[in-house]
RNA sequence: GGACCUAUAGCCAAGUGGUAAGGCGUGGGACUGCAACUCCCUGAUCGUUGGUUCAAAUCCGACUAGGUCCUCCA
């Protein structure tokens, strides 16, 4: 079996092959910190930490790379808008930078939070200006770029004959200034800005040979992963709302300053709605993961975004969450069950071949296009063999193939964890209460022996009396 | 207006040509002093509608509904 992936650019899944065997290069477009990371940060990087993950465990050697946006996007229109770092910084009266490192540090919490693991290199845009000038110069020399009188550099789109090609959009049906007024010293409205310069009293910017200005809105990818992965690199992910302009116009700055075939597979992610609503500051259902985390294990929060594929648009709702608590919480116990009872089983491991099945429809489920739903399911089965063999058989090499299923797959590929995360002395504490209880039982107290068990339940804890 | 994504049982969800995985819930059963836990059994012809095919949830067309993008947004 081989690795299957959607690619964006073909619409279809495609057997993957890296550029040079063994390693991938990938690179995830990273948050923009001006604010709380929300849900879908959580889900677009729920599911490209486990393409990480699973490339890794596959073998591969891979580097990862993602941004920090910290130099932020324009906000209102394109004559007068202004960063949206700056923007909150004015109102805070706090320096911009303050701001993005603050936002960057909660974004790295919450990522931790979700078992996110850090990728090889996060990069700051911040860090990259002398490379930024440096491509806009390179395009500028080639002719895919202008310097107007205003001192703005923009991208010529006419001149990049695949412009479009990623998003399957033609310049003809391309509705020019829909939302944004176009800038009036552009050759064409459909040409997108490399280098703006920076107007009135921007705090964030830059000397440059055009100016003092700052960054467009898209160089800062096209820089970045070049330095760090080359011209031409394997996985560029990120999620669907980002295929048009950013990943379009990332193609067109590679490609132009390159000469070289920039992305091989693109790959991304669908939304996040809630209740079937897009999730946005103005409806008032923006769900940021400082708040969810707050109510829910945020690993409950990651499993149940595996629940189902990457490719599929997640609605998310508390009900559905609540159920996924519950079913997270019974694989837990199964597995610390079936860690306690193999805590001091030393022999070397026979390969068990139910459970070998069920890892290979796993790694199956993952090489098609990453499936974790699918993947999950088989997770549902061995938790199954897991409760029949602790309650009757207990054989312990059984035991042990399962716990190596759990930590090589639902742990290590899927960034599960199922530890004990209570304090050290709750478990004897437990035991010793159940000792009692089990006295009382077998007195035929009933009445103590039932009032122990609903004390312990007000804490909401549930008394096992089988385990 | 254009482009793209989605539509499977009460709910969540897998399945891209050969007669519908799994989970939650429901109902029944085993176990239990009663319960919980655990185990067994229990449900759908796949948004609507045409077409292609010996055969379609799966391919093609139209329609409907929801979502996203069209130069800020994972």
């Amino acid at each position: 079996m081989s690795l299957v992936v959607y690619n964006t650019i073909s619409r279809k899944k495609e057997e993957f092959v890296p550029v040079t065997p063994g390693h991938v290069g990938m690179y995830v477009c990273g948050p923009t910190v001006y604010g709380y990371p929300h849900l879908g940060h959580a889900k677009s990087y729920v599911c490209f930490d486990t393409i990480y993950r699973y490339l890794m465990y596959l073998g591969y050697k891979v580097k990862y790379v993602q941004n920090i946006t910290d130099v932020g996007h324009l906000v209102g229109d394109a004559e007068e808008g202004e960063d949206k770092i700056e923007r909150i910084a004015k109102l805070e009266e706090i320096d911009p930078v303050e701001i993005a490192y603050k936002f960057e540090n909660i974004y790295f919490d919450d990522m931790r939070a979700l078992n996110v693991l850090r990728p090889s290199i996060s990069c700051r845009a911040t860090g990259h200006i002398i490379e930024i000038i440096n491509m806009v110069k390179d395009l500028i020399d080639k002719g895919y770029a202008y310097v107007t009188d205003e001192g703005n550099v923009y991208y010529r789109v006419n001149k990049f004959k695949k412009y479009g090609l990623l998003s399957n959009r033609t310049l003809d049906n391309t509705v020019s200034g829909e939302r944004i007024e176009v800038a009036s010293d552009k050759e064409n409205p459909e040409d997108f800005a490399l280098w703006k310069k920076a107007e009135g009293g921007h705090l964030m910017k830059w000397p440059s040979p055009w100016g003092v200005g700052y960054p467009g809105w898209h160089i800062e990818c096209s820089v970045m992963s070049r330095k760090y992965l080359g011209d031409t690199f394997d996985i560029h992910g990120g999620g669907m709302d980002n295929i048009f302009p950013h990943h379009e116009c990332e193609i067109a700055q590679s490609e132009a300053a390159t000469d070289h075939p920039f992305v091989k597979y693109f790959i991304h992610n669908n939304l996040v709605t809630v209740n079937g609503q897009k999730m946005g500051k103005s409806l008032g259902n923006f769900i940021t993961l400082d708040d969810l985390f707050k109510d829910y294990n945020p690993l409950i929060v990651r499993f149940y975004i595996l629940l189902n594929h990457y490719r599929k648009p997640t609605d998310f709702n508390k009900e559905q969450l609540e159920e996924t608590a519950k079913v997270y919480e019974k694989l837990s116990e199964t597995v610390k069950a079936v860690r306690s009872e193999i805590k001091d089983y030393k022999e070397e491991l026979n390969i068990d071949s139910e459970i070998e099945e069920l890892r290979n429809k796993f790694t199956e489920a993952m090489d098609d296009d990453f499936n974790t739903g699918l993947a999950i399911s088989y997770l549902y089965e061995v938790q199954k063999i897991a409760n029949k063999e602790l309650a009757s058989g207990k054989n312990k090499n059984k035991l042990a193939n399962i716990d190596k299923f759990v930590k090589d797959l639902a742990e290590n590929v899927l960034g599960l964890k199922f530890e004990e995360n209570s304090s050290n002395h709750e478990k004897e504490l437990l035991d010793i209460i159940q000792n009692i209880r089990n006295k009382y039982r077998e007195e035929k107290n009933y009445a103590e022996s039932d009032k122990i068990r609903d004390e312990v339940q007000s804490l909401g804890i549930t008394l096992n009396d089988r385990r």
